[in-house]
DNA sequence: CTTGACTCCGTACTATAGTGCGGGGTTTAG
DNA sequence: CTAAACCCCGCACTATAGTACGGAGTCAAG
C-alpha cells in the first residue's frame, strides 16, 4: 500500500484537513512523500501520531510543547527522564493554576452571597467590590 | 482642573498608553474630550475605570465581559441582579474549569508515577500511554 | 530656538490553534 | 466526456489582549 492521502488521514484522526496541514507546517506530523500528482501519500502511523498530538493537548500540553515531547522520542533510544521532568512541570503548572482558579471561585462565590443576603437593597455589593474606593 | 493626559492615566492606572488606547477602542473606557490642541482629557474617573476593569480580570472576566458588565451600570439604576447572574455563571466556568484540571491533575500526577515506579527498565510509560495501541 | 519629553494616529505584529477562501489540477463515477 | 469529489497551494481571517512602530505635531526648559 502507498499511503493515505491527506482526506483520510484526516477523517481517521477526525480532524480537519486543514489542522493537518497545519501540524505537517508545525513539524508535529511530519512531512510526508508525495505521489506522481503532487498528493501527499502519509504513511499509516500518521494517524497515531495525531491521536497522540490529541492527547497530550488533552493534558494540557500546547502544540510546542508536544513538538518537544516528540523530539524526546528520537530514534530508537528514548528519553524517558526528559519526558518525565515535562510531565512534572505540567503537573506544577497545573495545580498552580488550580490554586488561581480556586481563589477565582471563592471571591466569586462570596460576592454572589453577598449579592443574595441584601436581596435588592442599596446598591450592588459586586459591582461596589470592584470599584476602587469610590470618589 | 481639566483632566488627566494619556500618560498620567496611564501610570496612575499602572498600565500602558498602547493598553490605555486600546481600551478606548474597545468602549470600556469612555471617549475623553479633546483639549486644543487634540490631545485628549480624561476626567479622574477614568483611572477608578480602569482599577475596575483589572479586577474584573483576575475574576477571570474577559474584556467583552467586562464591558457588559459595565454597562449594566447605567445611569442610576443599577442592574444588580443582572450582574449577580454572570457572576453566578462566571462562576459556574471557573468551577468547570477547575474540574478539567483536576482531571488533568489525576492523568498526569498518575503517569508521573509510573514512570517513577518502574525506574529506567523498558520504555516510557508516559509516551506509552499517549501513544495508542502501537502497531 | 532647539532639544527632549510627551502626545497624536493608523497600521502591523505578538502568541495560540486552527478555519476559510479562491483558484487551480486530478481522479473517479456515471 | 462531464461532473462531482478530492487534492494542491498561498493567503487571509477568527478570537484575545494587548505591544510595537513610524511619522508627525506640541509643549516646556535651557
Amino acid at each position: 500500500m502507498k499511503g493515505l492521502r491527506s482526506g483520510e488521514v484526516a477523517v481517521r484522526a477526525g480532524i480537519g484537513l486543514e489542522a493537518l496541514r497545519f501540524y505537517e507546517r508545525r513539524g508535529l506530523v511530519p512531512v510526508p512523500p508525495r505521489a506522481g500528482n503532487g498528493y501527499r501519500e502519509f504513511p499509516v502511523e500518521t494517524v497515531a501520531r495525531i491521536r497522540f498530538i490529541q492527547r497530550a493537548q488533552q493534558l494540557g500540553f500546547s502544540l510546542e510543547e508536544i513538538g518537544e515531547l516528540l523530539g524526546l522520542r528520537v530514534e530508537a533510544d528514548v528519553d524517558c527522564e526528559g519526558v518525565r521532568v515535562r510531565a512534572e512541570a505540567k503537573l506544577a503548572e497545573v495545580e498552580e493554576k488550580i490554586r488561581d482558579l480556586e481563589r477565582i471561585r471563592s471571591t466569586l462565590g462570596e460576592l454572589v452571597q453577598t449579592c443574595l443576603d441584601q436581596g435588592s437593597s442599596g446598591d450592588c455589593p459586586i459591582l461596589a467590590a470592584l470599584e476602587p474606593a469610590q470618589k
